[in-house]
DNA sequence: CTGAAAGCGCTTACAG
DNA sequence: CTGAAAGCGCTTACAG
């Protein structure tokens, strides 16, 4: 049953395979390339047989010749934010239904994750996809260089360059503000995480603006600096060295938000919605808990994912394809219990 | 700057190398085996002048011929459990820092790994690791056929073949049973996960034996079918339905756990640890999070991985090396908020 | 210690 | 439509 290594059978190669049909290898390689110029029959022949015997052509051998891959690229560095986790299954398991294999890119660090790139690059991919983490520009050349394109996935590259799939994060926050300020609230305040981000920047863009427009004044501001839970609780017990108390926030999405209520239930004893109303942004599983119940902006995943993939598929054809961002609408706000209606309580 | 990806500056091979420093390819490439026979300073001059150059070799060509790839495939289906999400990233971060690039195989339903894996295996990855969730033997087999063996990452190959990598869970779940048994519970009880699962299979036991051992009854056994949140909540929703109430339960892991409490609580009204102590087992972030502190057993988890990057790196080399489940001792008990001294309490 | 040559498993002009 | 040949980028006996 279980021999020595060694011995494990020998893969079969194109070579068997034309032997065994008493065609040439030329011939048995076509009968894979849907574009090739090979009789049906011929080709249904070899097909079948290679199917019986196990035969797959051997994607390294292919690759010197194609200089296809069928790599993905995929970085990724801090996956503490459970909105990360399964988009990356999710993706890899869609990437592979549409047969390309995806390589890892990790690191502890933001800082140390060039060092994995260069070695990933090793190995060719057709393309990378950036998640749950950025890359610099410098980095994003190099994947260019190597013959990689790169896609962003919620979250665009700070220079705008290379691709990218997120939803509209303005038009997110905007409903955000909407929600809150037409349930009576008046002092807003918007947690902001990594400023660099653009999911960050656009988020906060959107909010504030659209506060203004309805005539409220531009809400406070307070920095968490990181999209986690840690930097949300930290930034909750903080709240009181803000100049106004604000009845109403947006935090920049939902890990961030569930460490923010917690800090003021606990730290400051404040009631979450009873005083501050709090929206979080992503719908992740755990904002539906009924230890959190969190009102939120969903993301359109399922589109984000699709859209991915099919950037994907393009790009892995090498049709030259010019960069470009895809947009999708936010999804819905999902009423929870973390927000309440403050009309006729009083104020103005 | 952003010139058409076709005019990407084409890779630099041995040839290139080997004409710019006036040497034969063969003497190049020896130069990056360590073991080859060659001048030192033939070595130092090739090595740094490749540097300059940004020469790598292919390592698609070289795998044509050592037969190794330095692929690692990591097997992943369920990423709902927050405990493994942080021990992918940190795996592969390892691995990378080893030489070892890893590659996914993902599915959203277990049963359609199969393929995902088939698909992996196309890339002849020097061995496997398996993580949050399982292979049927049949799978396994496949891979140890095409030479690749496999590591299963805390949970054991149903049929006990394969190498393994896990911790003592008999031990972890007799620390908990004593600590609730020193503290005065007397009715104990155990949430059960997938019944099939190593992990949960020996919890259960030393748990249970535990009990016995120090003079209790059986502990009564609560079926929750799965690792994850839903089942730990719908578990608790279902404690009524016992012939005994417990006032101290260990569940299968920390996010079964934690699910499990917020019915008891949310659903049913108890209050924990007053009505009944909850103790889970991984120690993950959030158990420490002020909405849950979680009293668990935690993971051994920095010296898991450390024994499973240093396997992989014996099993790429290819010594011959026979199956072995190694076993690391459980973490301490966390002592959190979840459990209450019993002591005195007007029980017998 | 170094170099010329064969060969890993494939694809793809080039003839026929 | 099919086959023989060259070649992708490497490593590794084999001579020297």
């Amino acid at each position: 049953m279980s021999q020595p290594r060694q011995t494990g059978r020998r893969r079969v190669t194109v070579k068997d395979l034309a032997r065994d049909l008493g065609m040439s290898v030329s011939t048995v390689s076509r009968a894979f390339y849907p574009s090739a110029i090979i009789a049906a029959e011929t080709r249904r022949a070899v097909l079948e047989r290679a199917n019986e015997i196990g035969y797959r052509p051997n994607p390294f051998a292919q690759s010197l010749i194609t200089n296809k891959t069928q790599i993905v690229g995929m970085v990724v560095s801090d996956l503490t934010n459970p909105f990360y986790p399964e988009v990356m299954a999710r993706l890899t398991s869609l990437l592979q239904q549409a047969g390309m294999n995806v390589m890892l890119a990790a690191a502890d660090r933001p800082d140390k994750i060039d060092e994995a790139v260069e070695l990933l690059l090793t190995y060719q991919p057709d393309l990378m996809i950036v998640l749950a983490t950025n890359l610099d520009s410098h980095a994003r050349e190099k994947c260019e260089d190597a013959g990689a394109p790169v896609i962003f996935f919620n979250r665009l590259s700070a220079d705008g360059l290379g691709f990218g799939v997120s939803c509209d994060n303005v038009e997110g926050a905007r409903l955000a503000a909407d929600h809150l300020i037409t349930l009576g609230h008046r002092e807003l305040l918007y947690v902001s995480a990594f400023p660099g981000a653009s999911t960050n920047i656009e988020r906060q863009l959107g909010f504030c603006q659209r506060a203004v427009e309805r005539g409220l004044a531009e809400p406070q501001i307070l920095e968490a600096g990181k999209f986690s839970y840690e930097a949300g609780y930290n930034a909750g017990l903080s709240l009181n060295e803000l100049p106004r108390r604000p009845d109403g926030v947006l935090c920049a999405n939902d890990i961030l938000a569930i460490g923010f209520v917690e800090a003021l239930q606990e730290g400051l004893g404040l009631s979450v919605p009873g005083d501050i109303s709090v929206i979080g942004y992503d719908d992740i599983a755990m904002a539906g808990w009924p230890s959190h119940r969190l009102t939120t902006i969903a993301q359109p995943l399922e589109k984000m994912m699709a859209a991915t993939v099919s950037l994907a598929r393009e790009l892995a054809a090498e049709r030259e394809i010019p960069q470009k961002i895809l947009r999708i609408p936010p999804g819905p706000l999902i009423e929870r219990s973390t927000v309440r209606d403050r009309r006729g309580s009083g104020d103005i």
